[in-house]
DNA sequence: TTGTATGCGTTATCAG
DNA sequence: CTGATAACGCATACAA
């Protein structure tokens, strides 16, 4: 049982006299092609069973309709919802979504940013991995004139499109709500410093703290804690000092603040009266812990929306050299967590 | 800024006075190249930043190393987590992953299929739409004999690969160990009867109750309860009846499992004394809500790595016809939600 | 070992 | 409006 050969316009050609070429328009749906010879093509391309060679037509336009996305991880929640939110745009225009993931990994994200190069892709959106290093493979990108977006984790220095979260300011506002809920010791995980988002989180965190008058404590400001494992671990050390924060802002994943509201549940801490707790990202399940987690929503599906807008109107634009960044504003959400007024 | 012309081997072949099929050759790692010429041309290679135009490499081969992957929504758990286990297959086979969503909509499921198969894609990954519908789209991919995996939701009739949980069996146990802990009256949360998987959680909660010498009622037999929102409505209503159950399984999903734990809990009604419920799917959301809820783990990494494993011995046994079934045995996870004993 | 020639399936250009 | 032909970039059969 061999793969049988598919059938190509010159099998239609043939079977109805006419010129490849002339299939070819009637199947573009170009005018240069008489309605009825259109309408007889795509009658008998039907009952021949054809299906576009779509490599072939790629590689003589020149082009592929295509957008390769690169994210660390396919399933969290803020990725997979960009993603959902991005092919909402694409599908409509008929662009295909080629995902792929880096799994945080610098060197699996050259790997995969090179394969999306070599597929000719029209667009590369991008999140990079945790595990920074070279951005040569994105200088590639640009080289070769394909479009490049980032979003969310980005390289500052490239200029491009970038979709971005106002860290700074989410992070100001979820401290200040702390405060005002009568906080007075604020500790802030942390996240790798390399990727700005975490440094943008820990300015506003120390902003936040000195616009009200209180003082920034090295001791509470707690280093790379942005798993539930780290963040558990965050956890343990924070309580155990003399004089313990009495909130902890999980600046770093809704993960990391989940591991905090283990960690002091278990320890028989009452959340929120002893331990305020606030997350970031909004993920699903921070609405049904017990108590549910404050933490701050992105807005990831207009993200993705957004992203794809991007794309399209650079490509409208090809030519002009319009490189800017799109700011999202994200909204604190006030969950039982940290309510204690 | 024109998109500047991509070198191809011709470039390199020029620069070095050869043929372009010697460096075709050389890039290729052939051994009928000389070792001295295949190490210079890798070197031009790299210093004229060539990257190799897959389109057109594939296109000549007449094959396309990439697996299409169509699934109902990738921002689920079960999903993404197949995707991720065969991703680490196929990756390190070289093969990429396009990835694509039905959104659970029939239509969209064939526009998606009909794109992989324009893309020549060697295999194709599918779990089908709940909105059911004519499987011509499938018998398509099988007729250009393109690989078709079918895993968790199939069209039974179609004769390919399938990888599959024991649904029947997993629900059987849920049932069971739910009458372990005394339940006597166990509702059931069903899914959309057109997909075989529902049927068989159907017929393992039968089964289980009759093993047992329990009746079959149909007054605890809720149909098309398979959102948190359905399972919400659903728990309303079989709360109100004259002899309530005291135990719900929603074989539909973990987020039907916590519709109803949201309205239980509303209710005052004490989980799991009064209530017992199981759910789906082990989400990872079931591991924390309180109390934590019993569920069905599938093993959706095992799941993806043995669809990957499955689609590379098919290529190598290509020419035969072997198509079978895989039994995966999901594993009953008890949490508090149902531990009364 | 290397070069020449051809074709993969389309689309675009040019005549007619 | 239609047909012939070239070209997209690469890989291979064949010749040298």
């Amino acid at each position: 049982m061999k793969r049988q050969k598919r059938t190509t316009i010159y099998d239609i050609a043939e079977k109805l006299n006419l010129a490849a070429s002339s299939v070819s328009r009637a199947l573009s749906n170009s005018d240069k092609i008489n309605a009825e010879t259109k309408a007889l093509v795509l009658k008998t391309a039907a009952e021949m069973n054809y299906q576009q060679n779509a490599m072939a037509s790629n590689l003589r336009k020149g082009s592929n309709p295509t957008i390769g996305v690169v994210v660390p991880r396919i399933n969290q929640y803020f990725f997979s919802n960009i993603i959902a939110g991005l092919e909402e745009v694409t599908f409509n225009k008929g662009y295909n979504l080629v995902i792929c993931q880096s799994n945080e990994s610098h060197e699996r994200e050259v790997e995969v940013v090179n394969t999306l190069i070599n597929q000719n892709v029209s667009g590369i959106v991008i999140s990079i991995a945790a595990e920074t290093g070279s951005s040569d493979h994105l200088q590639q990108v640009l080289d070769r004139n394909i479009q490049l977006i980032q979003f969310d984790r980005v390289v500052e220095e490239l200029e491009t499109f970038k979709v971005l979260n106002d860290n700074y300011k989410a992070s100001y506002a979820a401290v200040t709500h702390l405060i005002e809920q009568g906080y007075r010791r604020i500790a802030l995980l942390e996240g790798p410093q390399e990727l700005h988002i975490f440094r943008e989180r820990k300015e506003g965190y120390i902003a936040a703290l000195k616009a009200h008058g209180f003082p920034v404590l090295e001791e509470l400001m707690y280093a790379n804690a942005w798993t539930q494992e780290l963040g558990a671990q965050a956890t343990y050390k924070l309580l155990e000092m003399a004089s313990p924060p009495d909130a902890i802002f999980a600046s770093t994943s809704d993960f990391a603040a989940l591991g905090v509201l283990e960690v002091a549940t278990g320890k028989g801490i009452r959340i929120p009266e002893a331990l305020g707790i606030c997350g970031y990202s909004n993920e699903p399940f921070t609405e049904i812990t017990s108590p549910s987690i404050t933490t701050i929503d992105q807005f990831s599906i207009e993200m993705g929306k957004t992203i794809g807008n991007l794309h399209f109107q650079e490509l409208v634009n090809s030519g002009m050299v319009i490189k800017k960044t799109v700011n999202i504003r994200p909204k604190l959400i006030v969950r039982k967590s940290s309510q204690r007024v």
